[in-house]
RNA sequence: GGACGGCUAGCUCAGUUGGUUAGAGCGACUGGUUUACACCCAGUAGGUCACAGGUUCGAGUCCUGUGCCGUCCACCA
């Protein structure tokens, strides 16, 4: 074995063992439960972040400990066709050759972009392999799969038979950039430092008289139909039906009341404007007015906006506008004003809230999908993000799912040639369009992602295609186990799945119907969520590619390894709390590695020989008489390790999961057993029992830790002999229960009393480094000790000698009677111990150390007494909190007795 | 404007239903290669648990309020 553990070659070719033996594949197996996970399918043309690796190891977590447990396990991985991310992508290429998507027309740049997509697709899924992944490759899907894409137009369908959709000309956001409309989940708040400008309006039947208005918007002003009012404004008695003049493309418009209107802001006096506003757009449909929309598609101000602006950008024309405006003397007043702009998530520009006509979605089983989450139907991991999901499912608007792009699953409606496309008369809606194409033509718009991507859990194994649901084993891996997910997308993502699963898996429903309990527990897509934090930098920011504060874990996997980059990011992931990335902990968790590496290198070169043995031969290797208090301790703490683990890892709390793990191994079994352990091996009668209980803990650590370090536990599974043969994949750790059942029948039966001893011994081995340490004595300078304590304490520690003298580095450890005088000391549960220094010591350092040690006991000992008698503690209290505190006070009574003792002996 | 989360050692965070003397890792400092590991071992220092009230025999933990940081939602031009 290498001194350092090199976790290169073993991950590449375990890796590649994995997949040759189809260990990942996941196949409905009637003689075992099922587990499933679907990956949140990543953008195809994407590459892997530190936010994928945490979601993805979690996933990997789960799967791995479902193949322990026997599960027929399912992790199935797919991309997604990424709409606008893509066709942006994909433009911009073309743009740099100087060609548009026109020049290639749309068949052209499909071909285009798919020959784009599989030429820099896929890559993520090669680097989810790199982080130990056991997804089943063979079952990868795309959304833009045939099969997918199937099931696609085959949902919109449904929902337009069912009267779920419809088409409508009505506000959407809309991006002057990707010139589509999108949802409203895809606009982001931002804001921003504007200039609010007070305009005025000349009143027609009263030349010279004005009203005035605050905008921010001053280039849509040539769309200006009305100006409004609150109608119980009491400035402005009798203005409501005369008239104003528009200061640019002047015309006349009316004076409206509506109270939608705040009298408080700015003048009270709101410009409307119904193209270019939704707010104004409401207004307008309220008091029928003309709507006139100034701007083109891509954000230019078209005829209508006049001579002096057509064609300028909407930026230019802000600039533009009030530069004319002040020269007519319309211009009254600027001044600076915060406000929020919603802004394409995508192509991070303000969007225009734009008039056009698209198709909407009336969403399916909102109420289903509230009571799924409500009633724990679905159970979200932190619990709290429920809220957050109600909330959003009590105030749900109509989705807008036509997108105008040629990237994407193209809508299935066909309009009749010639005809009026606004009128049902002429569209045909199905999956496989018309019979007579030639008399119709497609709709031109494609569908938005995440109305593909709702339908992952059941698309990806087969629906609706009977015979193909059958052979992917929807039925016996839906609802699916977990879905493991950032809540930045549980409205784009999670909430619309649950809806979707609820319409569309099982047997069709009536619109009407309600769905029952037991209907939901069966169409919901999974049955866990958990929602992992966001990964920040160092000083808290989001990681993002423009900051270019984000590693490349690839980088990481090469310096650290997968085992170790996985170790260390599940260390500091703690359920649902953003995380702080920092390199080191990435380090830890490759020193935890080799650590682990190093205990199973001493292993090996123990003379014992390891033979390839299973847990039964382990136990039986243990002989009962040659047991000793470390023996028994450490197995307790196994015990209790196993089932510790085993109920943290159902709660999702891997964090704390790898710290019980970590403490176990490192601190009880590496410091201390191992260590012990060294003089039992030079010889002795224990040496083959110790080395079986070695084994043991090993053996289960190796089990507990697998699914989080995959590579290093499989390895050394097979190095240190536990494999016989078999992958430790397929191993059940088990629980300590079931641990002690086994060990009891081989006629081990662990004294609990043990651990505290142990503990015990540990304190004064603790205590005697310390006085070494203290007076900087090397840790193997061999130094005598004495000790003062009672006939048990000192039975006890006798029987321990040889380990402490060996873990201390002291040549002897000598009872005696009363305190020795001139010898530091230090006063422990076990009893006092006394540093023998031939030479002399610092008495007056001795003195103020001890000192301070009768102080602070004394602090103690008051508070308790102080609380001891207080009748109203000792009536109420539990007993065992009243017998704690006693006991905690006749420890500290004696402890302080002989500190006493000691600093009395160095007078 | 509303909702949610965070505030505990220099840093990053644990602390389960209130209950003995609030913990870990990193960093700092001191010392160390005895049959694994310096990616290691031993030891030391370091905390008014954001603040103010309240409930209780007892509060880091429960309640009320305040402050700061963060996230999400919301049509104030």
């Amino acid at each position: 074995m290498e001194k350092a553990y090199q976790p290169k070659e073993v991950e590449d070719r375990l890796y590649h063992k994995w997949e040759q033996d189809g260990s990942f594949q996941g196949r409905p197996d009637g003689q075992k439960p099922a587990y499933s996970i679907v990956i949140p399918p990543p953008n195809v043309t994407g590459v892997l972040t530190m936010g994928h690796v945490l979601n993805n190891t979690i996933q990997d977590i789960l799967a791995r400990r479902a193949r322990q447990k026997g599960h027929a396990t399912l992790w199935l991985p797919g991309t997604d066709h990424a709409g606008i991310a893509t066709q942006t992508k994909v433009e911009q290429q073309l743009r740099k050759e100087g060609k548009s998507k026109y020049d290639l027309g749309r068949e052209g740049f499909l071909e285009h972009a798919k020959e784009w997509r599989d030429k820099h697709g896929g890559i993520i899924l090669k680097q989810l392999r790199k982080l130990g992944c056991s997804c089943d490759w063979e079952r990868t899907v795309h959304t833009l799969d045939e099969d997918y894409s199937h099931a696609v137009l085959e949902a919109f369908v449904r929902l337009f038979n069912n009267g779920y959709v419809y088409r409508g000309k009505r506000m959407v956001n809309w991006c002057p950039v990707s010139r589509t409309a999108l949802s409203d989940e895809e606009v982001i708040m931002k804001p921003q430092n504007g200039k609010l400008f007070k305009i005025r309006y000349e009143l027609t039947d009263a030349p010279g008289e004005y009203l005035y208005v605050s905008t921010t918007r001053p280039e849509t002003i040539m769309g200006d139909v009305a100006l409004a009012i609150h109608p119980e404004d009491e400035r402005w008695p009798a203005l409501k039906g005369r008239k104003v003049r528009r200061p640019l493309q002047t015309a006349e418009i009316p004076i409206i009341a509506d109270d939608a209107v705040e009298k408080d802001f700015g003048t009270g006096m709101l410009k409307i404007t119904p193209a270019h506003d939704p707010l104004d757009f409401e207004i307008g449909q309220r008091h029928d007015l003309e709507i006139i929309d100034v701007f083109n598609e891509d954000g230019t101000l078209n005829e209508l906006a006049g001579p002096d602006f057509a064609g300028m950008d909407r930026f230019e024309a802000r600039k533009a506008t009030v530069e004319k405006l002040r020269e007519q003397g319309d211009l009254i007043d600027e001044e600076d004003h915060a406000n929020n702009v919603g802004f394409s998530e995508r192509a991070d520009v303000p969007i225009e809230p734009r008039l056009s006509e698209q198709w909407f979605l009336r969403y399916p089983r909102v109420e289903e999908a509230k009571r799924a989450v409500a009633e724990g139907m679905i159970r979200y991991f932190p619990e709290r993000w429920t809220k957050t999901y109600l909330h959003w499912l009590e105030n749900i608007q109509d989705w807008c799912i036509s997108r105008q792009l040629w990237w994407g699953h193209r809508i299935p409606v066909w309009y009749r040639k010639g005809e009026n496309r606004r009128d049902p008369k002429n569209w045909h809606v199905s999956v496989d369009g018309p019979a007579d194409p030639e008399n119709w033509e497609q709709d031109e718009d494609v569908l938005d992602t995440w109305a593909s991507s709702w339908l992952w859990p059941i698309a990806t194994m087969g629906w609706p295609n009977e015979e193909a649901m059958k052979e992917q084993g929807l039925d016996y891996f839906y609802p699916t186990s977990a879905l493991v997910t950032g809540p930045d997308i549980i409205f784009f993502w999670v909430a619309r799945m649950i809806m979707a699963g609820l319409e569309f898996k099982g047997e069709p429903v009536d619109p009407t119907t309600t769905l029952s309990d037991e209907e939901i527990r069966k169409r919901i897509p999974f049955r866990d969520v958990y929602f992992t934090g966001i990964i920040r930098d160092a000083k808290g920011r989001k990681m993002s590619k423009s900051l270019g504060n984000s590693p490349d874990p690839l980088d990481l996997i090469e310096k650290y390894g997968a085992d170790g980059l996985r170790h260390g990011i599940m260390s500091i992931a703690p359920k649902g709390q953003d995380i702080r990335f920092s390199e080191e902990r990435i380090e830890q968790g490759r020193n935890f590695c080799n650590k682990l590496w190093n205990v199973s290198r001493f292993r090996q070169m123990a003379d014992e020989q390891t033979k390839e043995s299973s847990l039964d031969e382990i136990i039986k290797r243990i002989n009962p008489a040659q047991l000793n208090q470390d023996d028994h301790a450490i197995l307790l703490r196994l015990v209790e390790t196993l089932d510790e683990v085993d109920r943290l890892y159902v709660e999702y709390e891997f964090n704390s999961a790898l710290q019980s793990i970590y403490r176990f191994f490192w601190n009880d079994l590496c410091d201390w057993y191992v260590e012990n352990s060294k003089s039992r091996m030079r010889g002795g009668d224990g040496k083959s029992t110790c080395l079986a209980v070695q084994d043991l803990c090993l053996r289960q650590v190796l089990l507990l830790l697998h699914p989080v370090t995959p590579f290093i536990t499989e390895e050394l599974w097979k190095v240190l002999g536990f494999s016989e043969g078999q992958s430790i994949q397929w191993i059940n750790p088990g629980t300590g229960s079931e641990l002690s059942v086994a060990m009891k029948s081989a006629g081990i039966v662990l004294d609990p009393a043990a651990l505290e001893q142990m503990l015990a011994v540990r304190e004064l081995v603790t205590s005697m480094r310390a006085l070494k340490a203290d007076r900087n004595l090397a840790n193997n300078s061999k130094v005598e000790f004495s000790y003062l304590a009672d006939e048990d304490r000192a039975a006890l520690l006798e029987a321990h000698k040889t380990s402490i003298l060996s873990s201390v580095g002291a040549a002897g450890l000598h009872r005696v009677l009363e305190a020795p005088s001139g010898m530091p000391a230090l006063v422990t549960d076990f009893g006092s111990v006394y540093l023998d220094l031939s030479s002399g010591i610092d008495v007056e350092a001795e003195k103020k150390r001890l000192a301070k040690e009768v102080a602070h006991l004394e602090g103690l000992i008051s508070s308790v007494e102080k609380k001891l008698s207080n009748a109203s503690f000792t009536d109420k209290a539990p007993p065992q909190v009243v017998e704690g505190a006693r006991k905690q006070l006749s420890g500290n009574q004696e402890k302080l007795k002989e500190t006493q003792a000691a600093l009395a002996a160095l007078q």
